[in-house]
DNA sequence: AAGGGGCCCTGATTGC
DNA sequence: TGCAATCAGGGCCCCT
């Protein structure tokens, strides 16, 4: 599932084959993909086509590609890849969207199995948060992520103890912090020493920058080692996986023994998705959330 | 108005 | 054996 790490991995291998060229054609093999894009298919492609695309840029999970004063924005869902290949390659299953270059070298391909992800096109606006670049105007409303210089800790810091909610619900509101989704939650709070279920105006301001700083870290050690792949959907642009999964402490690791403290590690469910914790390091609070 | 729940989607896995 | 139920979950939308 990719997170800010994955996205990141992405983002880096476009960076590789994507800026300075012109964009010959854009087919679109599934509408879905592009169902946000309200003017259809049509108009998605027309406004690409001819256009030369910039170098990627990411907020937390969105990627996009920059041409002028607008961009292609592509949100990677559940399995959504976008993959970089010889142009004559057969096409994959579940693949909904393909980029050709007017120089007739490697295209672009967004394949996605679940379609949870999408691409649209969309104008730049100034960054809210006083970045220097534009930022697609769909997504102004969301956090920086904390990988950015223009993330604030202490704004962060203040923002998550306003809240009246649980620690993951807020980890996971993009609209606080950017990036992270239900594994590297699950690893921050790990880290931590927190439950998920914490009520947030409990949080300490310490307590705080320490899960700030535990979910930074164990999204740089993710990204170090190429994200974390559990199967072959989530991918880099060259098709490989990462091996984060490795590294795990948390998620996906029930009944097996905390690293910390030996202690099985439980899974519950959650906001109808997986939360995993050791229930020694990550004591439930008596006001759950 | 912030917070929380339902829903979208397909393939692998599980259960009867 | 074969079919059906279950599970995976990010973010939009809607309701309170």
């Amino acid at each position: 599932m990719p997170e800010l790490p994955e996205v990141e991995v992405v983002r880096r291998g476009l960076a590789r084959w994507v800026p300075g060229r012109g964009v010959e054609s854009v087919e679109v093999l599934h509408p879905r993909a592009v169902r946000r894009h309200l003017p259809g298919a049509a108009d998605f492609a027309a406004r690409i086509a001819g256009r030369t695309l910039d170098e990627p840029r990411r907020r937390g999970k969105y990627l996009w590609l920059p041409f002028g004063e607008a961009a292609v924005l592509s949100h990677l869902g559940m399995s959504g890849q976008l993959l970089v290949g010889e142009a004559a390659a057969a096409p994959q299953r579940h693949l909904r969207v393909r980029f050709a270059f007017a120089d007739g070298g490697v295209d672009l391909r967004f394949v996605d199995q679940r379609t949870f992800g999408h691409l649209m096109v969309c104008p730049l606006v100034p960054d809210p948060h006083g970045g220097e670049a534009g930022v697609p105007d769909v997504i102004a409303h969301l956090a920086a992520d904390p990988f950015e210089p223009v993330f604030d800790d202490e704004a962060f810091v203040r923002a998550i103890r306003r809240r009246r909610t649980g620690v993951k619900r807020a980890l996971l509101d993009q609209s606080l912090i950017s990036g992270v989704g239900n594994i590297y939650a699950d690893e921050a709070l790990w880290r931590a020493g927190l439950h998920g279920e914490r009520p947030t105006e409990r949080l300490t301001a310490a307590q705080a920058r320490l899960l700030l700083r535990s979910a930074r870290e164990v999204m740089a050690e993710a990204l170090e080692v190429g994200g974390t792949s559990f199967d072959s959907l989530y991918v880099n642009v060259n098709g490989e996986s990462g091996y984060f999964v490795r590294s795990l402490n948390a998620y996906g690791r029930r009944d097996e023994p905390c690293g910390r403290c030996g202690t099985a590690i439980l899974r519950e469910v959650f906001m109808n998705r997986s939360s995993y914790s050791c229930p020694h390091c990550q004591p439930r609070p008596r006001h759950a959330r």
